[in-house]
DNA sequence: GATTCCGAACATCAATCATGTTTGTTATGT
DNA sequence: ACATAACAAACATGATTGATGTTCGGAATC
């Protein structure tokens, strides 16, 4: 399954709205049958919806696309950055591990440490399922369909009743003036309660999120303890996050 | 990775106490290189242990086997009882379905159905993550190396604070005289907060556990109000469990 | 110090998966 | 109703992965 394709596919779509099967079979130089399989897959994932003939985009301008597209992009990047947050945790320390793409693999830099974890999507307690010196702690929750993250008044009440050392917190937009933002209101209110019940608060963000805002706000910045990005952040934006008294690290 | 092998090496390893590589490698009609691998991996299990020409033997008798050498064992009947079990609940309940290999099968078969449902292992909620009418619900706790089953205060904590419909439960033992057993003290507590947040409990067990006794005693036979089990029951165990106002299901 | 066992590295085979091609079927437009 | 375009099932192909076997240098045991 070519990533490069799908995302190809996908971009063409939301730009003009709508693609016909023709177009991208001579875009992506795939064959038609190819698209056809691709889009169903995409149509799955509510990317798209299909119609005879082509496909027309359901992501509105400013929604994100599902983590299964998501996971593909720069994953070099994201392991780097979560290796450079990964450092900052000292062994011992009670951890909880926030849902997306980046602290998915926060996680897994987690995985031969010694610690107490919790993390707040059904992808990260799977990849630490089998840490052999990790006492994993699952809080409860609904999964959130695509993106496996745990919401509602479960996950916020187990969260709730317990306090930890660090918060790691991933994001959709981090900057000074609109603090930390999520596209998801249910996730948005996960984090703020993961962010309630940590004594230090650690943000994850890749460079492109930090001159983006998405819809819910979760906390201002300067309630960040740390952030950390890739190095080809702008300084603008990384001088702006210093100000407010956070300590930025380039991964 | 045959799993007819790794059945083969348990099961020799465990009659006698200890086995060679040699002796092992004649009996599969494998290689040594093989046999070492198949060690190794049943050594992670916690199966066996290593020294250098052979394996001893870490299974107690009466001690269950790993989950992953469970889960290959009879996994037709399973199915079937799966199914069965699945028959008896209706659509737009809620129902709270317990770790182990019978009852991951009765998640999946739930896969499709309009339900409410509680899954008490990592590898049922993993099952039923995609399931698109499904409202998953997943209660707090630690995951059992292995076994992913979820245990601890957080576990039985969220069973509390709920009441559903239905259970599903599975067990390690169950006799009329000697009740619902497990191996497990921590599963046994979980499956007992399961079993008093709902109304009806249905257990689905095997032939061969009706007449076998684990450690934990959960609850007698006549809380029950139903068990599905295979064709080949023994009559005196049914008869014993229909005695004492069970319904009893052939499947 | 000799022998036996081990495990890393490479080779091989089978199975699986992504993709393309063909062909019969279905849906759309006139 | 008929013609055309799109579709999807079935099969073919090539690439990738995973399990197994073999060889060989190194380590543990006697």
């Amino acid at each position: 399954m070519s990533a490069d394709r799908l995302r190809q596919i996908t971009d063409a779509v939301r730009e003009s709205g709508r693609r016909s099967v023709l177009e991208l079979a001579e875009l992506t130089g795939a064959s038609e049958m190819t698209i056809r399989r691709d889009l169903e897959l995409l149509a799955e994932q509510g990317v798209l919806e299909r119609y005879r003939g082509g496909a027309r985009s359901l992501l509105l301008r400013g929604e994100e696309p599902p983590f299964a597209l998501r996971a593909q992009d720069g994953p070099e990047l994201k392991r780097r950055i979560a290796a450079e947050a990964a450092a900052l945790i000292a062994d011992g320390e009670s951890v909880v591990v926030d849902s997306g793409t980046t602290c998915l693999e926060v996680a897994r830099a987690l995985h031969h440490r010694r610690l107490t974890v919790m993390p707040l999507s059904l992808q990260a307690a799977n990849a630490l399922a089998d840490a052999p010196q990790l006492t994993l702690l699952l809080p409860g929750g609904q999964p959130r369909r695509g993106e496996l993250s745990l919401i509602g008044p479960l996950t916020e009440a187990s969260l709730a009743a317990l306090r930890f050392d660090t918060a790691i917190i991933g994001c959709c937009g981090l900057t000074a003036a609109d603090g930390l933002t999520a596209y998801d209101l249910a996730d948005a209110a996960v984090k703020r309660a993961a962010i309630a019940s940590a004594r230090r608060v650690i943000a994850v963000a890749e460079p492109a999120k930090l001159s983006r805002t998405a819809l819910a706000h979760v906390i201002p910045a300067s309630r960040l303890h740390a952030v950390v990005t890739g190095e080809d952040a702008p300084a603008e934006a990384t001088g702006a996050l210093t100000a407010e008294g956070v300590i930025v690290r380039k991964a």
